[in-house]
DNA sequence: ATTTACATTTACGTAAACGTCAATCACAGT
DNA sequence: ACTGTGATTGACGTTTACGTAAATGTAAAT
């Protein structure tokens, strides 16, 4: 037998590798266990991660990137990975992945029109900067400190 | 002249009226005062807010709902509505806008991985409804009381 | 055997964003 | 004059999400 193909043991992760690919402390990481996000085995004393602790911190941080809490996120990850067996489990899981995507959308539209707004911003910014540009080129041969009497102040 | 029309005088609010419309508490609105949000005038000892607050007020609320933190808020409210002048105060101003947009963009991005997965999720749960519903309709007369013996347990 | 280098545990500290009293004040109605 | 009713001002409490320091263990390198 091959001595390096080992498929039936599953990659694991140290706390470090973890750290250092998400970029986040060990401290964050142990945290992450005590709220019951994650829940790692042990080589003696040092904790071993398997792939499904990296995928639930992988959703983790996807969670706190959406602004939800620990909590929130345990919610939604316990459920995630779940068993679901009956008629009524699946109506409460269905009602709570409603509640989700309702609260996605709104976000969605924030998202939006701020990136509407924000593109406005830089279409000012830049047609200001053009301006202050064509003064400055004006200016040249004068080489002035001061800035030049034109300019003119405005509200973004 | 008329009574009711006075066009000069805008539009202010008392802050309950900002409370009740934006669902909030007084001392939260008081607190983002102090942290310079909102800058209401008095009325003897009562706050006094005008259009202006109420715009900055929503902005709060959105870049809450967004995640971002009151001081980061802050920082892009008052950027926002500041006077920019020279052409340095332009480029900066740019480059707060872009890495913005930046995040925003990964918001955008995380939020619609999210989206779909929840929508696989609800499929799943909609087409094992529709198995559990045709098992209790095979099983109707027999009125059992236990789940019935082909039930199936699934990750989602 | 000792140093080096991490990993763990325990515990206290901290910043953010308010909540929750308690006391004071002001004004409207009776 | 008295009594709500509501706004204001401290001041302290609370929750979340870790940071940070100290003590301990432990496996590997010298």
């Amino acid at each position: 037998m091959s001595m390096t193909a080992r498929p039936k043991e599953a990659k694991t992760y140290t706390i470090t590798e973890l750290a250092q690919e998400f970029d986040l402390t060990a401290r964050a990481i142990r945290f992450y266990e005590d709220v019951g996000l994650l829940e790692p085995t042990r080589a003696g004393r040092n904790r071993v991660y398997t792939q499904r602790d990296r995928t639930r911190l992988k959703l983790t941080l996807r969670g706190k990137r959406l602004g939800l809490s620990l909590q929130e996120i345990k919610q939604l990850v316990d459920m995630y990975d779940s068993a679901v067996d009956t008629a009524p489990q699946l109506q409460a899981f269905l009602g709570v992945l409603h509640e989700h995507r309702l609260q996605l959308e709104r976000q969605l539209e924030d998202i939006q029109v701020t990136l509407a707004e924000i593109a406005q911003h830089e279409e000012r910014c830049r047609s200001l900067l053009a301006e202050a540009q064509r003064r400055e080129a004006a200016a040249a041969p004068a080489r002035s400190a001061a800035p030049p009497a034109t300019a003119r102040r405005v509200r973004a």
